[in-house]
DNA sequence: AACTATTCATAATA
DNA sequence: TTATTATGAATAGTT
């Protein structure tokens, strides 16, 4: 519906993509909005341009309602792969242990609710545990690298104190009287086991 | 675009608004296609049909990646009214823990990973004290509650076993011969301390 | 942003 | 339901 047939097919040309993103989101938000009205149903809209602007549309219920019928008929789905993500990106630990009091605060006084507390607290207990056993290997880890790089530091500050000596050997020949101002450490003939940067 | 103009009404008539939502629907999804492709973009429909019906369709990215982009513009919305519901609601501790698990392996050997771990092991300490406190508490009640039970039976025996001797003591001259199949505890002048209920 | 020449979508019909 | 088609609507290219 056009001067001519388009090919469906990614635009080329930046501009003209840009343009047609413009005039086919409006036809669409108003093809959304006429199927609402003629049908008496609800729809949304979700669009993110190739730059990752995003539009959004509703119609009959708002966005947040219709995502949410989504989402109870995606619960299982929802709840493997984007209930995860959104709990460790949004939720801080000190909120975590705020729900875990709040939780806490709901027991009743029955056994049943102390069962729950019991198998809570193994849960902790349990994550605790992981935590404990990771931080340490990494500070293992970590310690070893340090070790290794410190070793390799001292390779390094070896080879280099010895290059030292040898150039000041060659120099003391040559220029004798400059010898005092060369360097004030090779001076004294016994380099220093490690250099500043290591202490 | 039919046989007449149609006004952007409520089609009353059942059947023909059922058709058009069909016709209508397939005719947006279409369209949502070829704006994702011509325009490198993504897009996402969901529609429920007046009868309750979720018909949904997604171009470019996932219906989930789609959602995500939005939820995200509108994470403060959302963080304060639905992610501590969907916490409460589908999060098991079990869960909880694999998600530390998982954690714990994506840290790097680095000083701030084993910082980020150590903070999260105090925070679980802390939530497994709240959790213990609360479950040590939670079974002091209780047993106080059973031990005030345990004291009004014990009462209640006493009450109950002092009428019985009265009772005996009156039954004693009416009908001596029938006095050892009354009963044989009572028989002895000494009521037990508790009944059978109790031990 | 407008303007049209076209193509496309679909309301009525079968 | 699916298919056809006359017609109104959407839009590609142009200004």
């Amino acid at each position: 519906m056009g001067r001519r047939k388009v090919e469906i097919k990614r635009i080329e040309s930046k501009s003209s993509r840009q343009v047609t993103f413009c005039k086919r989101r409006n036809g669409l938000i108003e093809k959304a909005r006429q199927l609402s009205v003629l049908c008496e149903s609800s729809v949304a809209i979700l669009m993110v341009s190739s730059t990752g602007k995003l539009y959004t549309s509703s119609y009959g219920d708002s966005m947040e309602k219709i995502i949410k019928r989504y989402e109870i008929q995606h619960a299982d789905e929802l709840k493997n792969l984007d209930l995860e993500e959104k709990f460790r990106k949004y939720l801080s630990y000190k909120e975590l242990v705020d729900i875990v009091q709040c939780k806490c605060e709901e027991a009743k006084v029955d056994d049943a609710s102390v069962e729950s507390l019991n198998s809570l607290e193994e849960q902790f207990k349990a994550a605790l545990s992981v935590t404990r056993a990771r931080k340490t290997q990494l500070m293992m880890e970590f310690l070893k690298n340090l070790e290794e790089k410190e070793k390799l530091l001292r390779e390094e500050n070896q080879i280099l104190a010895s290059q030292l000596t040898k150039m000041e050997k060659k120099r003391l020949p040559e220029t004798e009287g400059e010898g005092a101002m060369s360097s004030e450490n090779s001076s004294r003939n016994s380099p220093p086991e490690t250099l500043p940067l290591l202490k």
